[in-house]
DNA sequence: CAGGATCCACAGGGATACTG
DNA sequence: CAGTATCCCTGTGGATCCTG
């Protein structure tokens, strides 16, 4: 079947499932993270903070963060143009999670040197 | 540059990155979280709980959980052949944040709901 | 029962150039 | 400064059939 889109009752089931959708991807986590702990940030310092991010992803990715209400964009009508972003209070929620999902990380990559140096 | 796999400084500033690498993509949260929830789970009550699944995708899953440490998986040389999988030590410290965004999850579905009554 | 093996589609993401 | 606009590639995941 090609119903594929039709499966309600599964996600009714499974925030999980709705909530990676949400900060799911590449980037998404890692910016909240940062936005987070920088209170608020302008594209340029955002570019700067992600390295690795190029403008298409970056701009695409605050679109969403910002549709799904997790982010809130400031905008201020001057030239040169500058923008702020900041994490909204619904994206203020998932810091905890996403923070221990760093220390996580940290952790295992410890870890991972320790083990390889032996 | 070509050289995108080898930016490790940054990497080792960011956890958050690491962790998603571990715990992203379309399944693995979920199978750790009803891995928990039922404490063990057998192949094909796996394949029962996520419907949605194909089993190359349910199998190269739970070979990437297992390589990376986050459930164990336990087989029976019987015939028919029996595996058990559950969720491991490592894994289990991602228990309580997978809840956390369960719970989050099923709170924004709860509100899209409401929104959509009005 | 618990997978393996193929082949394939598409979306997510990358590189580069341009703009109000 | 803060984006748009294109073109393009790879990896993730899907469909289907096969096996110890």
């Amino acid at each position: 079947m090609k119903n594929k889109r039709e499966i309600p009752e599964q996600i009714q089931n499974c925030g999980v499932e709705y909530a990676f959708k949400r900060i799911g991807g590449k980037y998404k986590a890692r910016i909240l993270w940062y936005l987070h702990s920088k209170a608020v940030l302008r594209y340029g310092e955002l570019t700067r903070t992600l390295p690795d991010i190029t403008t298409k992803m970056l701009t695409q990715t605050l679109r969403e963060l910002e549709d799904d209400k997790l982010i809130t964009r400031k905008m201020y009508h001057e030239v040169p143009p500058k923008v702020e972003y900041s994490v909204s209070e619904t994206g203020r929620e998932l810091i905890p999670f996403i923070e221990h999902l760093h220390n996580w990380g940290k952790k295992q990559l410890q870890n991972e040197l320790l083990a390889n140096k032996e």
